[in-house]
DNA sequence: TCCATTTGTCAACGATCGTTGACTTTCTAG
DNA sequence: CTAGAAAGTCAACGATCGTTGACAAATGGA
């Protein structure tokens, strides 16, 4: 066994590309078709390898859907916000996280994912809870932060559906400062609003 | 060729209660595991009936889930509805469709696959143009009813996926009079709300 | 240079899938 | 009652899939 493989800056040997080159083919396609859609042998065609080769550095096609669903939505710097803003900053970094320059196909492989297989929607149930979640009791009385953060979350699902996955026309149509527009005000009333109404 | 078979009411042949049973086990498995999730065979053990039962009466795996994925909303009763309470309307209406006595897997099968099948997507997106749209054009200037019913969808759309599909527990957990309460304001304000802010 | 580890290639396995065709059983009209 | 159509059974096909193991090439330290 080798004990210096992991996490070791000093090793940008061969394979490490090798293992790059399969996890961003992996992230790409499973972001597109799906887990079921994409098969090891499009992963392995698209990063120019032998199929085999997949099993190799990722021991199974579940590991490898474990390794290519890793997402950090960068929340928690959203922490220190206005609270009177919570709701156009939330839709803003959701814009950031599908469309940004620096925006990779995370979410794009949960959400793809997440109505056919366990796993996925766990790990989404996941983000949910540990990453959406604390930022709306931050904001709010964190006793109902599950409800008001479940409530917000069905929005922002919702739109990431219609726009990037669904695509339905009028929705993929619609320009940042049109859903900054509509949809903030939605999230700031479910994040912060008033209870009784 | 059989000139009668088709809509005649005077015919519950033996082979009817068997093609009702086969697309009953359709529907129901397709809504809970999707398109890739249901096999034929599955389907078949569900019906107590042989694989190639399925076949002979409906062409094809993909035929049949055309078959099965067909979806009523049954929303033109609502265009005589007063547009001050047309958010609490779709709410209530939503409700009823997923979770009323005589509700159907209907919206399931296609939500389920839609992320992942190009055919429930097109059907989906159909579903938003020919019965969501529509309701909301009768309500709203016609001109924009096609992003009002977007951000509407948006809005209906993410609330099934937490609540039916993914199973968010925080929304899960949401009483009807909570869900009423909470998304009803957001569907009254994408409508028919002013378009200037 | 030589050898051991790493990296890559290849063919095949067992399983599951949608689908087909030949066959037998059941039902019904004349 | 009997012939023919309808309904159901059975085994297998070709394709695709995840996965494996045996083998060849490349690499790098001694």
């Amino acid at each position: 066994m080798n004990f210096m493989t992991e996490n070791q800056p000093k090793k940008p040997s061969k394979s490490d590309r090798t293992r790059a080159q399969i996890l961003e083919a992996a992230r790409l396609l499973f972001a597109e078709h799906g887990y079921d859609g994409a098969s090891i042998r499009d992963v392995a065609a698209h990063a120019s390898i032998d199929p085999a080769m997949v099993i190799r550095y990722f021991r199974s096609k579940d590991e490898l859907f474990a390794r290519a669903a890793v997402v950090d939505l960068q929340l928690p710097a959203l922490r220190v916000i206005d609270r009177n803003a919570i709701g156009e900053t939330l839709v803003r970094r959701f814009l950031e996280i599908w469309e940004g320059p620096a925006s990779g196909p995370g979410m794009g492989i949960l959400l793809r994912s997440a109505t056919s297989n366990e796993f996925a929607a766990e790990k989404l149930r996941d983000v949910f809870g540990n990453q959406v979640r604390p930022v709306v009791a931050a904001v709010s009385d964190p006793a109902d932060a599950g409800r008001r953060a479940g409530l917000v979350s069905s929005q922002l699902l919702g739109l990431a559906m219609c726009r990037y996955l669904l695509r339905l026309p009028p929705v993929v149509a619609l320009s940042h400062d049109e859903i900054i527009q509509k949809v903030g005000p939605t999230l700031q009333r479910y994040a912060v609003g008033e209870d009784g109404s």
